[in-house]
DNA sequence: AATGAATGAGCCTTCATTCAT
DNA sequence: TATGAATGAAGGCTCATTCAT
């Protein structure tokens, strides 16, 4: 039923989000999660004790919508054509969102926190086996060329992260961001 | 002929690019740099007085490479299939060099450093006139694929951006980069 | 009530009130204020910011002291002569006295920070307008001469400033203040 | 007849003056001197070894200039109010310069080198030793109202001494300068 | 739970000064 | 004489982290 306490991290987490997103990893402070939470030093150490700490809760939150994203998806059985268009829906849509630094931020994390590889790994190839999931689904139906799914999915996955991780740095237009949607598209779809 | 001064700047552009591959851009520091060089914290600042003045000294370097690597290429007109070969050769070297934090390094400054976005793009967008031009020509000689070559060109840039800034963090397989880089062969070369 | 962050405060107005006096405003440090303090650097930076915050805050609390003693000396409606005897003696406490140099170091703010003249124009206006109003108060009561009581007030104003900021860097003698004052008396008494 | 190494020196005393006029004393680098003649670090050694050095060379010179002043004018036998006149005119035209920040960068500079007291002492004697022959002049032709000499002459200094520190300070209209300077003449001239 | 004062480490930056050329 | 590379010391500033309240 959600403590104080439990309000707090969740507030916690949510700001600091926020500035992972604007900034980047290192370059996130507890002190300016502090500031961003109105909340005192003492206050902040009290439920985290370090922006690793706060970074990784935020990443496990974030698992969590994944996870559902694919569920809903996977449940409604829609065909596979809507999925992919679903799919490359949900990359324009945090390709637009400004604040789409937390891709950048994620990378950044992965890089300075070496222990935290597995983690990385995993999150990995997960976002490539949902694809994957998608892909032989759409083969089954017809619908999708013949490739080897798991490269296909690992080109894309690859791909997406390339182009989420420029986008915040690099000036992309919207017409590209199409062209390559655009692309994609036609490298899964029979002709 | 090489004056004192400028040794000792290529020195240091020579550290801090070790420095910057191996920890990224904001992990390293002024202090960093006059270690690896055995210099004392003046003599570094008679030189460059930051990190981003000598991260620029050393893309600016690095940019020439890749212009001559291109002049090179070009030069020997080498028919289109072998220089895609080339092309992908390059890609995996520096795909598998172990300091190859420098493609992070560089997203890392591009991030942090929103006033040189300019830079970056026109970075971005050379790295895809050399492609362009490539697949252009692969075209005209009847060896690759249609598709618009701009278009591709962007897809394979950003594609390959996501492996290189993904592979000092992920543990990517010998085997999953070859996939990938006959992947690419694949969409390219016809049939 | 007085919490621990005030007293803080306090003592390092104090203390560094007397580093001004003694060296200068350039002269002193943050690292001397902490020393003097027996204060951490954090521990310092967590009050003030920059010496000139420190000399602001100086400042404003000596502002008040002079406010408090033009209301004193007013409200007790002594003879103005009285009141003239009591301008001079506080002008020759504080030039003997040894940690003279604020009204130096106060000088040497002024001249550095040329954004803070505004309220440096407004302290020295204030100086003035005291003199004036115990000027007026003695021609009106017929014992001071008449004279332009502003004109004579910025006279004696910018004198005493010259005597004050001189007098921790001249040998000034005994005897040389006493006449020098004897003079100013003569200047606005009656003959 | 000049040489070189004369005509460097020159060059640095001329510069540095104008760095201590606009900056005052203690702000003033040997590295700012150095740009300023665009002058290596090992040329500006060469000839003086700090900022002290070229202070007091720049002081001595100075002097010069003053007593040239003292002699032209008396040689010339000019009347007493006249003398006086020429006394003011001089005063204000340096309170008027721009760059009156010299009297500042005077008094600091006495301030911070205590073991320089006695020069500075010195300084301030000559001062009022040439006012009081001014005075005593004027007063023997009968001009002069008749006060003590040397007390004046002191007043008067102390007094020239607050304006020309006070100038580069504080907003000092021309009305209140011309003021300041009939006020003087009042105190000194026979009614 | 929360506050905010305090510590201490670490990096940044600027100079005076020296020295080989 | 003059150059400019290099040194090292001094001070500035920001944080993570702890702790008494």
């Amino acid at each position: 039923m959600g403590t104080k306490g439990e309000k707090t991290k969740e507030l916690i987490v949510t700001e600091a989000t926020k500035l992972f997103a604007t900034n980047g990893y290192v370059a996130v402070t507890m002190k300016d999660i502090c500031e961003a939470c109105a909340l005192s030093r003492g206050g902040l150490y009290q439920h985290f004790s370090s922006t690793k700490e706060i970074f990784l809760a935020m990443l496990s939150a974030d698992k969590k919508d994944w996870q559902n994203q694919l569920n809903q998806a996977i449940a409604k059985e829609i065909p596979a054509d809507k999925l992919l268009d679903y799919y490359l829906e949900q990359q324009k849509k945090s390709l637009i969102n400004t604040s789409n630094g937390l891709a950048f931020a994620i990378h950044e994390f992965a890089f300075m926190k070496t222990d935290q590889r597995e983690y990385i790994d995993s999150r990995f190839q997960a976002a490539i086996e949902i694809l994957v999931r998608m892909l032989v689904y759409g083969q089954q139906q017809g619908i999708f060329s013949s490739f080897d799914a798991t490269i296909m999915a690992t080109h894309l996955v690859l791909f997406f992260d390339g182009l989420q991780t420029s986008s915040p740095v690099l000036t992309l237009s919207e017409q590209l961001i199409e062209s390559q949607l655009k692309l994609v598209k036609e490298m899964v779809l029979k002709p």
